[in-house]
DNA sequence: GCCTAGATGATAATTATTACCATCCGATAC
DNA sequence: GTATCGGATGGTAATAATTATCATCTAGGC
């Protein structure tokens, strides 16, 4: 298969430098560079909306209708893992709801998916004197801080000692 | 089918008063008061964990096992509509990416769900001050605006006066 | 008690995502 | 350039979360 790149169109400096560097990020963080890849990252740089994987899989497919959807679901994740993309779901994976109607935000663990309420106060004036938001009205906002709880932690910390001494074998 | 108040157990002071003035809320919001919307608001406010659907259908069943699965997603979003829970998840139903990797926020829009960044400054000095993370190691936040956005405002209100002109026929 | 709109339970359908596996190809060593 | 091999891909089945459908039931107003 042979994919080549999407056309120049009105991208950005900003993606440009940032497919500049894309292929030497794939090789640091040990991945092969595949014109699949090279076409997914080049839509989502392209896109300002914050996109699905189906809405990149239907901008990649115009030019390279082979592709599978699959491969962007899986490409997708793959950049975030290697901090090419963010996930701006968090938690997307199901709806998560909450009693407590006092204005208050979350800490998430990012492992277990814990969710913590906190109280943090004097955001509202630096949302208001701060944000543009032109086009919006707002009606609300939430704090979520990503964090990792302390049993997470320890987990992680023990399977990465696995992970060496299986390494060590 | 006859449901009853899950257990009194070590509800606050805060749930009591809510579980008081739900079945005004209710008949105020024009909804019926039924044994199963009092057994998930119970159990929404006797969780602290932000549960989703199938935790809060698992804690109501051991009481009161005829209670449907599609009961609790359906009540859970009632819930949210007239203002008795929030679903902490707004954009849960399916992932997002951004391949912007400077650190920004989102304004999101309630309606069509269309997201664009935001810059704020300031936050962090907010967050570092404020907020008391006992047992969870932070790694990163976002701040997401929920808004209206200028064409969905429009039309919200085209709609609402359409229903207005049907409602008179 | 009776009536009706709305609520529920049971289940089918839909949607998003992941798993699986045969095949393919990018990267490295020759 | 060729051979080799592990990871990547496409096609598709499987899974998970949620919503739709519809027959039945019931809360709330009379």
């Amino acid at each position: 298969m042979e994919l080549q790149i999407i056309s120049e169109g009105r991208r950005g400096a900003y993606a440009k430098r940032r497919m500049a560097e894309f292929a030497d990020r794939c090789r640091q963080g040990g991945l092969a560079v595949t014109p699949q890849r090279l076409a997914i990252i080049e839509a989502l740089l392209a896109a300002t909306d914050h996109p699905r994987a189906e809405t990149i899989f239907a901008a990649v497919r115009k030019l390279h209708p082979h592709i599978s959807l699959a491969t962007v679901h899986r490409t997708l994740e793959t950049l975030c893992q290697i901090g090419e993309a963010r996930k701006v779901t968090m938690l997307h994976d199901s709806a998560r709801y909450d009693g407590n109607l006092a204005p208050h935000h979350h800490v998430v663990c990012v492992r277990c998916r814990r969710i913590r309420d906190v109280e943090i106060s004097g955001l509202e004036r630096v949302i208001d004197s701060n944000a543009e938001l032109k086009g919006f009205r707002p009606l609300g906002w939430s704090l979520e801080i990503q964090a990792l709880c302390d049993s997470c932690r320890k987990e992680a910390s023990d399977a990465r000692r696995r992970g060496r001494r299986q390494a060590l074998k």
